[in-house]
DNA sequence: ATGATAGAAATTGTCAACAATTTTAAATTG
DNA sequence: CAATTTAAAATTGTTGACAATTTCTATCAT
């Protein structure tokens, strides 16, 4: 019966990250209207969680929403406008990164390094969704651990800017990035973290 | 029977936009919960749009959400955390207004001297909950005539920031920094408007 | 009195049904 | 055949009901 779905009963933030996710992958092309009935059917629940995930992924900005007539993807973003979000994002998330590595206890160490290792398996596996989400859950992890206030403004950006140029970006110096970002971070080299990051996001 | 609510039949966004200017003006205290179901009796609907809004406003970072705990008014952010929101704001707003400038036309002209009239009047009669809301929808009209990318995420920034600082503001001062703003667009004085905006924004 | 426990009340989570709206398809007319 | 109108289907909007969970309250034992 079920084609796409392993588990059932998903909770509302499991399925907002994983269509978050598959936004990202581009999964779905821009203008796509997303329906309510066919998501709750894949997930196994009523079209309420759904409307939730809708609204959260609305707010970010990757999905637009027009009454009585539903999401669909937005539309790509201009290049002016992705270098005002990229400007912000760096901004925020050096911020974020200088809190943690002043911040960060050994359980912090230890799921970062497990968050690198999934990264670099999806890099190597090729998949783009895995790719793209475990992108997103490392850079994640430090700024949800320097800001709770922070993280949703940050996921909106990342998100957004993700949607357009995911496809582009070479694996094998995608590693390389991120292997120097948390290296430095694990050593509590701010400096180097930082330029790190700039070099990464781009 | 209603007590608060004039009409009948809100809307998904106008009960959102309400609940948003009752959290600037500081209705709320913070770590408050909000019930679905005393505020679905306010509106006058059941619990599923308020469930909707609940989830836009947690989204801007204004409402925090815990499972089977509902919503919760969010902690006041910390001045280190705020510095950096607002350089993120002045950053996307001064990019707004420079393009609201090139692209604004007559019909804009006219809202924008509307929502200033009406900010003023606002200021004047005192009421804080007016004033709040006032100031946000002028500055919401050209960061969303420039940007609807940009717009979600610039007012998940503003909103977050007024609902600290609020209170403390002196109108008489307020009304004159918007004016400068405002003037400096009509006749589209870039440099002006910018630098308004900075001493409007701090 | 204090703390633990069990039951009651309140609240959130989910769902299925129905109403309202939009989109699609078919039929009609010139 | 094209354009318009009408009906059908699909989709979203809203609601009330019920299940699951949390919180409150009264009771009891120490």
């Amino acid at each position: 019966m079920a084609k796409d779905s392993i588990k059932a009963d998903y909770t509302r933030e499991e399925i907002c990250d994983i269509l978050r996710s598959d936004l990202i992958a581009g999964k779905y092309s821009h203008d796509q209207p997303l329906r309510e009935i066919s998501l709750a059917k894949r997930f196994g629940v009523s079209r309420g969680p759904i409307r939730d995930a809708f609204l959260k992924l609305t707010q970010e900005g990757s999905l637009v929403y027009e009454t009585n007539r539903g999401v669909r993807v937005h539309s790509a973003i201009a290049d002016e406008e992705r270098k005002i979000m990229m400007k912000m994002r760096l901004d925020l998330e050096k911020y974020c990164i200088s809190k943690y590595i002043d911040e960060a206890e050994q359980k912090d160490h230890d799921e970062l390094e497990i968050l690198l290792e999934r990264f670099k398996c999806s890099c190597l596996r090729d998949s783009l969704p895995g790719v793209a989400e475990s992108d997103l859950s490392l850079h994640r992890h430090w700024v949800a651990r320097a800001s709770k206030n922070l993280e949703p403004i940050w996921l909106g950006l990342a998100v957004r800017i993700l949607m357009k140029y995911s496809r582009l970006e070479s694996f094998e110096e995608s590693i390389e990035e991120h292997d120097r970002i948390v290296e430095a971070i694990l050593v509590k080299n701010k400096d180097g973290a930082l330029k790190a990051l700039a070099l990464n996001v781009i």
